[in-house]
DNA sequence: ACGATTGTAACAAACGTTTGCATCAAGAAA
DNA sequence: TTTCTTGATGCAAACGTTTGTTACAATCGT
């Protein structure tokens, strides 16, 4: 249906070669004015418009990279989106963002698609499930980065946050304003960051002498009913925590939810601190102090890193990027 | 790098065809079980991944699917992108959001890039500054249907709200509680929803003889400082609106800020009902009070109507489809 | 005037698939 | 035995590009 260089050539009586030569621009390849003039009408007239999958297939190379995260509704990763999408678009680049659904299954079968489309370069915030197929990237050398969350136990280019520091942190406001006991409540307990984020906690746990023995970490699903129900079970203990460090907004909605249900109020009978902020969080029932993520530099990040791999001859060294979060003081905390 | 067909069919001294035929498995065409083996255990064993690209340039098919989208960061949008992907990669489609960032020449730019592309249908919330590049797909007979905006003057596939019903009834409500000036805040007025649900509410201003011939509809931006201007003009007024019917969910957060920073509050003061509710609204400074559309079955209609058209032989005639909100009755208005 | 240079454009191969057609051996029907 | 199937596979063209090489003038230097 489209036109093709072939029909352009034939209206100008002229080589297909010849067409895609004065459409690419190629300025040291001499073109006559006269037959230059004459294709650039004729593509003109033809709406002429390249085939974008011809040309990935014979230059091996596509102009589109990947982002592939856990979940597009989350006010978080559709923000990396946002601003991955206008770096993208900045260079001529499409973006193709692909949701897992927090499923490594499908994370795979992902990767793999994007693969096969010829991608030039991914973003990933992995399910962390597992790592062959990550593996398997670093072993072809393609290029990558992941965001949110990095492996352990091998290195890769990662944009991450400094977890630990800003969940030690929270911990030591809390711990200043008089709370004893302090609950930190989150989604998939093996993810990375909330490992970083579980640590921070437990070393203030210790150096501050807090929580008296008692174990007042949850872990559990990446929902707001996950959230609800942890929040709910450490309420209901004999004697309760009196503040929440929640990781995760959804999460920490849910955490909202069961704290409003035993008519208990923030941050008067309980402090919070979230982590990750979102545009909603100043207009909650209570103002939410929050430890913030920019997801304008993580993107801008990760991009960066990204097209300096995907344009390097030979494979760069790893570099492990590590944005400082914000904490943003509210009003969902209170002195005990 | 990654395997071809063609080492494929070399590590089995075999054609390319053959092993084509078996991978795509091809049960009309004979091949003998022994070679049909040999082809499998290489194919497993080289790892080979049937490259896409080529595919699409010969099937002229590419088994992905366009979303576009004017700011993939809102909640509403991207619960539908959410669905849209979860409805495509059940049959095997791979899902591309595109963010347009509601600006007209992107749009236009990502329609020609993903039609370059070969996609093989589109889903379009479209910016709806101009018009042509819609037209130009209704003329090529492409597959698409728009979401959430519709053209007046022209036909295409859509899937849509009752704007225009649900604005009237919200405001029938806040009428029946004794407001008698009620204002309308929106952000970009020219949409297509925004102006039905305009229509709506001028219907019912009339209907219900309210705001004494003044004029209390301002529209804007998409953003949340637009709707905190907007409210806040609207505030300051002498003789300031008791209600507000808000729509949009980021121009909502605008309006409480302007209602808390004017010392008001909500409901007790100012009520407000929004369109278009999120997972947060619950949980706000006021739980919400919102008209709902389900992006659940926005996004399975769209997806639904799209595919039809994409498997229909010759074209379908076009389907709209209207999508009923919801009323979500919490707590956001009171009787004046 | 002759070979060398240069400007211009055509040719053809390649990217990795898919698929209609041709081929060819072996077994069935005559 | 001869002819007809049919089962199994190879061949080659095509999808729309890009690009190294070749070809052919015309112009240049000598």
């Amino acid at each position: 249906m489209a036109a093709t260089l072939k029909d352009v050539a034939k209206m100008c009586s002229v080589h297909p070669s010849t067409v895609s030569r004065v459409v690419r621009g190629k300025e040291n390849i001499p073109i006559s004015k006269a037959t230059r003039d004459k294709i650039l009408k004729a593509v003109k007239k033809l709406n002429y418009q390249p085939d974008q999958t011809a040309r990935a297939l014979r230059l091996r190379k596509s102009n589109v990279i990947g982002l592939i995260i856990p979940n597009i509704s989350s006010p978080y990763f559709s923000g990396i989106a946002k601003t991955m999408e206008l770096e993208c678009s900045k260079i001529g680049y499409t973006l193709n963002v692909c949701d897992t659904n927090e499923e490594q299954e499908k994370e795979i079968r992902v990767v793999n698609d994007l693969l096969s489309r010829g991608v030039d370069g991914l973003v990933i915030a992995p399910v962390q499930d597992s790592d062959q197929h990550i593996r398997a990237l670093v072993e072809k050398k393609f290029p990558f980065v992941l965001i949110d969350r990095c492996f352990d136990d091998f290195e890769t280019n990662a944009v991450i946050c400094n977890d630990e520091d800003s969940a030690y942190n929270a911990l030591s406001i809390l711990s200043e304003m008089g709370h004893k006991r302090i609950a930190f409540i989150s989604g998939r307990p093996n993810l990375f960051p909330v490992i970083k984020r579980l640590q921070g906690y437990k070393k203030a746990i210790v150096d501050y002498k807090l929580n008296n023995g008692s174990e007042l970490f949850l872990g559990g699903k990446p929902t707001l009913q996950s959230g609800y129900e942890s929040a709910l079970k450490l309420l209901n203990f004999p004697v309760p925590p009196t503040a929440f460090l929640v990781s995760g907004s959804i999460i920490t909605l849910g955490v909202i939810k069961a704290i409003l249900e035993k008519g208990l109020s923030i941050p008067e009978d309980i402090s919070i601190i979230g982590f990750t902020d979102s545009i909603y969080s100043p207009y909650l029932v209570c103002p939410l102090t929050t430890i913030s993520h920019s997801v304008k530099k993580i993107g801008e990040k990760a991009f960066k890193i990204l097209f300096a791999q995907m344009k390097a001859e030979n494979s760069l060294p790893c570099s492990k990027i590590i944005i400082e979060t914000e904490f943003t003081n509210r009003n969902s905390t209170q002195k005990y």
